[in-house]
DNA sequence: CTAGATTGTCTAGCGCTGCTAGATTCGGAC
DNA sequence: GTCCGAATCTAGCAGCGCTAGACAATCTAG
């Protein structure tokens, strides 16, 4: 079985990549991430890239994807050590934007960068519902008919935070109070 | 005084640089404003560019400026003609919401693209706090002692409904319900 | 063990980008 | 009309995403 050797060499060589693209985007930001820069990180010429990935953002994409599976393991896990309703909600916002914060480079290529990945339909990739899910979760207690947009509003407040934290447009004295009050309006 | 004849016709080309730009972003999107099309929009060689602008992103920084400008002339104006602090709030959230939906690429410029810009500092410029300031004043009927706190959730709020919205990660169906719903937790 | 086919990889290059040095043309002063 | 300084352009650099075609390594068949 030489064919399946191959095929394992083939898919090591693919998340080598992502890794590599992961890891500059992390330590000098998504401009950084060139086809040139990536190819020499993995010690292959250019088109080697492009036999593993349609184009650039198809990388971006593959590491986006990998970022909703941890968001979604750390907020299930958030919501798991949850001694109450309240608590769940605050447990979620903490996870969320310090897993923004501590990966900003994963985030930008999960949440703001363009890419082709759908959200809040059929076709949205397993992890990306689950990590919806887990805020679906945390909001139940506190909504009324409307149940998904709460959901889909406190998911947005958390990303406004998020990103305007990171392109530091809010002043950081305040940063625990805004998430204290969230969690109060929607707790009551 | 030929000198002030210069000086006005230079100023006016430049104010033909950050148009052309802005139109540009607003037509095809940031990707597609380039220093060549730029140049051949307004009809002069790429390094005319260069002797208004240190580089590109001041051309952007420029049209983010003139947005905050807009931005702050529309909020004022729709507190000025709220009935009531609920209704202040509910017009800036949808005054704030609309603009980004009908400007996106001037919302790219302003809040999202990477700018040299500070914000919630005393170097923040002048529309910019204007802008601020709108939101600090719809907010302050609802404000306890965190009143600072609660005018940048507030605002967070929306800048995440805004960017969602526009990378399509929000259900547009629900789009009013989670308008509803911030102005109802403010307002309780 | 060799010959040929197939697969994998690389070199080289296209058209684009932001930006700039140096040549050139233009406008006003004498 | 001539000169000079300022305004502007041409041409080019280095780097970008991406790809065609050359080459090398590997597997298969005899």
């Amino acid at each position: 079985m030489v064919e399946s050797r191959k095929e394992r060499e083939r898919a090591e060589r693919g998340r080598l990549i992502v890794g590599a693209a992961r890891e500059l985007a992390e330590a000098e930001g998504w401009d950084a991430v060139t086809t040139r820069k990536l190819a020499e990180k993995v010690e292959y010429s250019q088109p080697v890239l492009y036999s593993h990935f349609k184009n650039m953002d198809a990388i971006a994409a593959t590491v986006a994807l990998e970022g909703f599976e941890e968001l979604a393991a750390v907020l299930r896990e958030a919501l798991s050590g949850a001694a109450s309703p309240p608590d769940a909600l605050r447990r979620i916002a903490r996870t969320y934007l310090g897993f923004a914060a501590e990966h900003p480079a994963l985030y930008d290529a999960m949440f703001v960068r363009r890419t082709d990945l759908t959200f809040g339909t059929n076709e949205t990739p397993a992890p990306l519902r689950a990590a919806f899910e887990a805020f679906h979760q945390a909001t139940e207690p506190f909504a009324g008919a409307e149940h998904e947009a709460l959901t889909e509003l406190f998911w947005s407040s958390l990303h406004g935070l998020a990103t305007l934290t990171q392109g530091h447009r809010l002043r950081p004295a305040y940063h625990e109070d805004r998430i204290d009050i969230l969690i109060d309006l929607i707790t009551q």
